[in-house]
DNA sequence: CGCGTTTGACCCGCGC
DNA sequence: GCGCGGGTCAAACGCG
């Protein structure tokens, strides 16, 4: 089956390193009126990507957008990145090209970045990092619009590493290919001034309801509030159990392999085996899942569809960082390889299937690992301060009552760490946040140096009133944005 | 009392 | 077939 059948295809590896135009070049190329979806090939000339599969198509790729076009039979809509301010300051004030700190509006969250995946859905988007990002001096450029703008660290000491996506089959767009693999620069360890390397990796599946889905992650601006950075490692879609299923093992075991080789390039050597761990727990996990949603199954056993899952390893000393959704704790694990539990969580919503499940690091007790599984069909909660109830844990997200306690039975393991509650965090309670979707969905996650990226705590809150310059429309944007990509594809979002 | 956590039991898939 | 291990359930529990 070839990849335009649904079939994944693989680019993994051995790519011509391009030159890197900068943010605003390729927000430029994006907001081509027409054309908002340019292949990749336009953005990057020198992109060289190996096509394992596709040999048919590889002279014929044309953008995204046009191949829906061609094949839907209708233009889509460019997308009006003119009205994403502060992100249109936030790209616009990119001037210098490979800069790996760019300067941002306060406000804007990096989660939206975890919702890129199911953005880049043809590789001739994939754009590869360029090297000239790396190895090189971290830059520091200001935003020219904004009085509070805070620099957000797009790490530029790096390594190569295989970026995955593994794209759905849509069945709408049949035609295009679901599995690429990109490199994304990670950090390297030696370099990173804040700390530890971190290492955040996504995996992504597509619901069949919702091929986008709304963020998956609303914010992390807690976890930013602790000496948090997060790097990512890839972004994959792995197809659950069911269908196809020797298909999705050969593809799981492919990409298993490829994060092997490289995620752990991030980590200390003592750690590759908490790695292994860590990886093994965050992929195989799919298929040897219990059915999908047995008891509640719309989606069901027969569930073709494919659950976006991403993975972040983050440095934090919240148990469960503050992402701008509210979870319910369901259950609590040991799993193999880690003395300290995993815990699960589902998205408080009725009627939103996500889950996620945090661990900290078997070795280090400060890496927090937190495993999206799905797609919230629904925008972050709002703030539920003043509520009736008043329960402290319930403010945006889930904040153990008993956080405390509960964790003494960590701390036998390792010292509790000071943990502020989620509360006192300037962002988290403001949700519903703003958040980088807006970046995502006009190209960001096309960037070669953004899915790594650094944030500094001590900047994101050097403001005492953060909230202040947060788009106040994102939301807005952001549907439209969703309404303006698929609203005509009739795609329920 | 409401809401969320805790925790042991159970379910399920996988590998041997 | 069996054991292992990850994931889930649901009653009990606890906090404000």
């Amino acid at each position: 089956m070839s990849d335009f059948d649904g079939n994944f295809i693989e680019m993994t590896s051995y790519w011509a390193p391009p030159s890197s135009p900068s943010p605003r070049t390729i927000l430029a190329m994006l907001e081509q009126t027409d054309d908002g979806m340019n292949p990749i090939s336009e953005i990057f000339p020198q992109t060289n990507i190996p096509r394992d599969h596709d040999t048919d198509q590889s002279g014929q790729r044309s953008g995204l957008r046009e191949r829906l076009a061609a094949r839907i039979g209708f233009s889509l809509p460019t997308l009006d990145t003119e009205n994403m301010s502060p992100l249109d300051a936030f790209f616009r004030s990119s001037t210098v090209p490979n800069s790996p700190v760019v300067a941002i509006s306060p406000g804007f969250s990096p989660s939206a970045l975890l919702q890129s995946p199911n953005m880049v859905s043809d590789s001739s988007q994939i754009i590869p990092p360029s090297p000239a990002t790396n190895y090189g001096p971290p830059e520091m450029v200001e935003t020219s619009g904004e009085d509070n703008a805070m620099p957000m660290v797009f790490n530029n000491d790096l390594l190569y590493q295989p970026y995955n996506v593994d794209l759905p089959p849509l069945e709408v767009f049949d035609d295009i290919p679901t599995e690429e693999s990109f490199y994304i620069p990670s950090y390297e360890p030696d370099v990173d001034p804040i700390g530890t390397p971190l290492v955040a990796s996504f995996e992504s599946e597509l619901g069949d309801v919702d091929p986008i889905g709304t963020p998956l992650v609303a914010s992390f601006e807690s976890e930013l509030g602790d000496d948090a950075h997060i790097d990512i490692i890839s972004i994959e879609d792995s197809e659950s159990e069911n269908e196809n299923k020797d298909e999705d093992d050969e593809d799981y075991q492919f990409d298993y392999e490829d994060e092997d080789q490289d995620v752990y390039l991030d980590e200390e050597e003592e750690e590759d085996e908490d790695n292994v761990a860590l990886d093994d727990d965050a992929q195989p996990s799919a298929p040897k899942r219990r059915r999908f949603d047995q008891a509640s199954n719309n989606i069901g056993a027969t569930r073709t569809s494919k659950t976006q899952r991403i993975i972040l390893q983050m440095e934090t000393d919240e148990d469960n960082p503050n992402d701008g959704y509210r979870w319910r704790k369901y259950g609590q694990k040991v799993v193999k390889g880690n003395p300290n539990p995993r815990s699960y969580y589902k998205c408080t919503n009725n009627e939103c299937k996500v889950k996620k499940h945090v661990e900290r690091g078997a070795d280090n007790n400060k890496l927090v690992v937190t495993t999206y599984d799905g797609i919230h069909n629904h925008p972050s909660p709002p703030a539920r301060r003043n509520n009736t109830g008043g329960r402290n844990r319930s403010a945006g997200t889930t904040m153990p009552q008993n956080q405390m306690d509960r964790t003494s039975r960590l701390a036998r393991d390792h010292p509790p760490p000071s943990r502020t509650p989620v509360e006192m965090r300037p962002f988290s309670s403001m949700a519903p946040q703003v958040d980088l979707t807006q970046v995502y969905m006009s190209g960001i996650s096309k960037l070669p140096n953004i899915p790594v990226y650094q944030l500094n705590p001590g900047f994101m809150y050097r403001n005492d009133e953060p909230m202040m310059n947060v788009m106040p429309d994102g939301s807005d944007v952001y549907g439209g944005i969703m309404n303006r990509l698929f609203v005509k594809f009739g795609v329920d979002i």
